[in-house]
DNA sequence: TTGACATGTCGGAATGTTTAGATGTATGAC
DNA sequence: GTCATACATCTAAACATTCCGACATGTCAA
């Protein structure tokens, strides 16, 4: 359902998370500095948004790596954060 | 703050009412029957949508019609309904 | 004015989400 | 092997949302 998958990306951090992950992959303890929240709660959200498809990871050492798997994501950013919707 | 904003939208309810306010403008009564709830609880999700400026609303005798105020919902609709994001 | 209709508002119970801390697992360095 | 690092999971408390019934408001018609 696709409010499912709204209620997944409506959250600060989420939004934040999806935002960086756009331009580039990156790693749970750098998205979680990025957020300024603790590790375990940027793993929670990852884990959040890889359940319904929207990222992916590869492991690479010790760091898990994320980035973006499904490209409508960016379609929907373009239109949340450029111009639209409750711009304060 | 965009991460709200989205929150309000995600919800099957509200999703179904701003599809149908895109077409046309609509009485509480018949958004209500179209999703199959009754009228307070159309009523309250109409408050709320209209609370973030994404609805507008006019009497019309004992009638109130909503539609929608906020140009930006039909993209988000866009990328939300036709092909993107969760498709079942 | 009275009654019926359309909508809005106010509680409160049920349910879901978010957060924090403690613990668990996997990896690499030594 | 031990240790530290990076991440994940579990649990429970705090918080927010959703839903329903009951009542209130506002309008029209008679």
């Amino acid at each position: 359902m696709a409010a499912e998958c709204l209620r997944t990306i409506a959250h600060p951090c989420r939004l934040r998370i999806i935002e960086i992950l756009l331009k580039e992959e990156r790693s749970v303890g750098e998205l979680a500095e990025a957020c300024g929240i603790p590790s375990n709660m940027a793993s929670e959200h990852l884990r959040l948004l890889k359940d319904r498809g929207l990222l992916n990871s590869r492991r690479d050492g010790r760091k898990i790596y994320y980035w973006v798997a499904e490209p409508a994501l960016a379609m929907i950013m373009n239109c949340v954060g450029k111009k639209f919707i409750c711009k304060d």
